[in-house]
DNA sequence: AATTCGCCCTGTCGGC
DNA sequence: TGCCGACAGGGCGAAT
């Protein structure tokens, strides 16, 4: 699933090959991956205007323009793929029994892309989604007052330790502490992989109360946070599964992963088994032995 | 007011 | 081999 690093490396990816280019064309193939605006509408308001920047909040990817903005939200299994202009391996769409299946090597045009965004480069920007979670909207100029932005919690790479640790003083929640760290309006990018990795990193358990979290401990949860989704960053990203960098290859960061998808494994460290478990409706996986005490 | 729960969706996997 | 249910989970809106 695409959380902070596995978006901004996409962002990194694309401001190269999109800033300054002007939208000729979009194709909507599926219109309930727009929220709240019709395949008109979104038509209309993106063709001709030039993409000034590109910008990331949370785990949402922000397309300026000088008359409008969209988003890209990816939920589960979203894709941005980037198909520069002497790209030749796609061939038109083609209806088939079991749907839009023209798939040709990584940049893959079948019945999963839902929009297509054409480039005053010729280039081509592809939204694909299998589980169809991912969104796309229009925010206006003032995308910070979105609904879905307005509510974002602080940037974890960019809040001071002061500030979060003001902010879990005033925890006096028992809502178990993998739960505030998947809570977007506490802080905004982290989702269940880098979650169990900084729990892990920082010793505690992912059922410990909140108001049981010392000021201590709550120190190192930040820095942990911060190490895990850097080390995301810099291995672009983890692709545990749909995830791709926009050529279509994958991220480097699952084989850094010391606990998320290991379940029944050996821990990394002291090689107890690694417990797999709810929390908050997620799957979580931690060591009874790292992690012990709440 | 804070928190949990149900739902959206499709590919994959285990069991029979 | 093939069918079926369970499972994966981000975020919203309803329920508690």
């Amino acid at each position: 699933m695409p959380e902070l690093p596995e978006v901004e490396t996409i962002r990194t990816y694309l401001i190269p090959h999109i800033k300054g280019q002007g939208i000729k064309q979009v194709d909507v193939r599926l219109a309930r991956m727009l929220e709240n605006v019709s395949i008109t509408k979104f038509k209309r308001e993106l063709k001709d205007q030039v993409i000034k920047r590109l910008l990331r909040r949370g785990k949402y990817l922000i397309f300026e323009m000088p008359q409008q903005t969209f988003v890209i939200h990816l939920g589960m299994t979203g894709q941005v793929i980037f198909v520069p202009s002497d790209f030749q391996g796609i061939k038109p769409f083609k209806r088939t029994v079991t749907g839009w299946q023209q798939a040709t090597g990584p940049y893959l045009v079948d019945k999963h892309t839902h929009v297509i965004f054409h480039l005053g480069n010729n280039g081509r920007m592809l939204f694909r989604d299998v589980r169809t979670f991912g969104k796309i909207f229009l925010t206006g100029n003032q995308w910070q007052r979105h609904p879905r932005l307005a509510k974002l919690g602080p940037e974890p790479l960019e809040i001071t330790i002061e500030t979060f640790l003001q902010k879990t003083n005033r925890w006096q929640s028992a809502r178990p502490v993998k739960s505030l760290l998947l809570d977007q309006t506490f802080l905004a990018g982290i989702g269940n992989i880098y979650a169990d990795e900084a729990l892990f990193k920082a010793k505690i358990h992912p059922e410990t109360p909140a108001h049981n979290v010392s000021h201590k401990k709550a120190k190192e949860l930040l820095k942990a946070i911060r190490f895990v989704l850097k080390k995301g960053i810099r291995n672009f990203g983890t692709s545990f599964s749909d995830y791709r960098k926009p050529d279509g290859s994958k991220g480097n960061n699952l084989e850094s992963l010391l606990v998320y998808g290991r379940g029944g494994k050996e821990c990394r460290e002291c090689k107890m088994i690694l417990q797999k478990i709810t929390v908050a409706q997620r799957g979580t996986v931690f060591c009874p032995r790292c992690q012990e005490g709440r």
